[in-house]
DNA sequence: GTTCTTACA
DNA sequence: TGTAAGCA
C-alpha cells in the first residue's frame, strides 16, 4: 500500500476530525461546500475523512489565523484531488513561500482586514 | 447516540 | 458561525 493511498483512505468520522482540528462540524462542512476538502461518503451518507483532509483542515485553520477568508484560501489553494503525480501540478507557490509572502504583506499593511478598513477581496491581488 | 441537510439569527 | 428542526 502506498503512502498516498494511506493518506487518502477515508477512515475518520467527523467527530474525530473535530477534535483533531479544533474545528466545529459547521466549519468542516462549510469548507467542504467550498471544495477545500473532499471527504468520502458512506452508504449512509456519512462523511469519512482521510488523513489528507485533516492535514488540509489544519492548514486552512492557519490561513484563517492569518486573516484569510474562504475565498482567499480557495483562490490560492484548491484541494480538489491530488491527480496522479504529487509533484507536477497547477500549484504555483510552495506553502512556505506563500506564507512568507503573506506575512510580508500583512506586516506592511498592519491590519488589512479591519472592519472599516480594507476589504478581504483586496487579497485578490496576491493571487493574480 | 451521531451525523446529515436546510434554514434562520 | 452557531444553533435548531426533522431525518436516517
Amino acid at each position: 500500500m502506498t503512502n498516498r493511498v494511506r493518506r487518502t483512505m477515508p477512515l475518520l468520522p467527523i467527530s474525530i476530525v473535530m477534535q483533531l482540528t479544533e474545528l466545529t462540524a459547521r466549519q468542516i462542512r462549510y469548507y467542504e461546500e467550498h471544495e477545500l476538502i473532499n471527504p468520502a461518503r458512506t452508504e449512509g451518507n456519512k462523511r469519512m475523512f482521510s488523513l489528507n483532509d485533516v492535514d488540509t483542515l489544519l492548514e486552512i485553520k492557519e490561513y484563517l489565523d492569518q486573516g484569510l477568508n474562504i475565498a482567499g484560501i480557495k483562490k490560492l489553494y484548491d484541494t480538489k484531488e491530488i491527480p496522479k503525480n504529487e509533484k507536477a501540478e497547477p500549484k504555483n507557490l510552495s506553502d512556505a513561500e506563500l506564507r512568507k509572502l503573506l506575512r510580508e504583506e500583512l506586516k506592511h499593511q498592519a491590519r488589512p482586514f479591519e472592519k472599516g478598513g480594507f476589504r478581504q477581496s483586496d487579497l485578490t491581488r496576491f493571487f493574480k
